[in-house]
DNA sequence: TCGACCCCCTTAACGATGTTAAATTGAACT
DNA sequence: AGTTCAATTTAACATCGTTAAGGGGGTCGA
């Protein structure tokens, strides 16, 4: 049966956690999927579009977990999306490499704008945005410097051994928890302060 | 006469604004240097080590600029630092990349810690750490979406022309310093409240 | 039933890349 | 003059992303 770039996607993803973004050939993405590298040619332009689409599929896969079990308050909803993109990016080797500044695709506009509700009550649009987007560039760097101390969950990268990213990447889910909750604060604070 | 690590990190950087990380070669290092590929390994282990040496040279020579002209107050000067550190990313295509994740080398420790007089007289060390890395975090995340939509200063991607990103990174420095307030505030009233 | 067509994949190959091994230069020291 | 050792060259490899050309197999109109 026909390939898709989602399988392409898939497949490149399930991959990264055994060899990394450096060790990610098309040879061996084509190989998992029973076929020859110049296949994935018929899909995929190149292999930046393949990896924008790992990018894309990463995040739809992870949908499920942004949607949070019961209803939340706006902010707290904000919070809790912040923590799903980070267990996203953490969930693969390489994930915030791969997923921060690749393009992605077509992704589900419903589950966009949290602060909806505050912007129909008078909100400033532009500056809601621009709130939720400080709030996900710390999301990024965070995780990005958490997984260059961390290339694999759990263990630390040899060349940070006694170095002062091991004292701030001690206990790194706390830490992260305590960078987002100023980050929330300020932005908070900053949005009601018209 | 010999070459220097710092000879051909400096090198590396100087063509990372014609060619971009990926066309980024050992061979047009070499090249430009006078010198073959092979040469290269005689003072580097391999081309990571090149890239790790690239961001502490990078990070080196905006020193001067981390110094602000006159005396700041302590806050200020991490408003200062941040600016000055998303401008030294700015200064080179990919610049936010090759930074972000990649091992920094020795660097004058004097210049850390502008927080060190609020710790002498009573400040949490590290709670102190913790606000300064989410600040950096922040400048961290923001650069790399930044460069990803503007990978040459100016110029926008042409797969974000008409998308979200438009809207955000209109006039992206006046962006970048509501969301570095916002962070600031964030940090500085965590600190506070003990 | 037969060809024409198109989707999807293979075989073969190209140039370029990171990296290694071995030979070579050249200066400094004995 | 001969040795040593730092610094570079030449030569070569395996592997990579990518392209060109062709082939199998299904579908469809005649």
């Amino acid at each position: 049966m026909a390939l898709t770039r989602q399988d392409i996607a898939r497949a490149g993803l399930k991959l990264l956690n055994d060899v990394g973004l450096n060790g990610l050939t098309l040879r061996l993405i084509a190989a998992d999927l029973g076929v020859k590298a110049p296949a994935l040619y018929w899909h995929v332009k190149n292999k930046q579009e393949l990896l924008d689409e790992m990018a894309t599929q990463m995040y739809v896969d992870a949908s499920a977990d942004r949607k949070p079990p019961e209803p939340l308050e706006e902010w707290d909803l904000v919070a809790y999306r912040a923590r799903a993109l980070r267990r996203m990016m953490l969930a693969y080797r390489d994930g915030a490499k791969v997923f921060s500044g690749t393009y992605l695709g077509e992704v589900d506009p419903d589950e966009e704008q949290p602060l909806r509700r505050s912007i129909e009550s008078g909100l400033d649009e532009r500056r809601a945005a621009m709130a939720l987007f400080t709030v996900y560039s710390f999301v990024i760097g965070f995780t990005i410097e958490e997984q260059a101390v961390y290339p694999v969950p759990g263990k630390l990268d040899e060349r940070y051994a006694g170095a002062s990213g091991e004292a701030v990447f001690a206990n790194v889910g706390g830490r992260f928890d305590e960078g987002l909750s100023m980050v929330l604060d300020g932005a908070r604070r900053w949005l009601g302060a018209e």
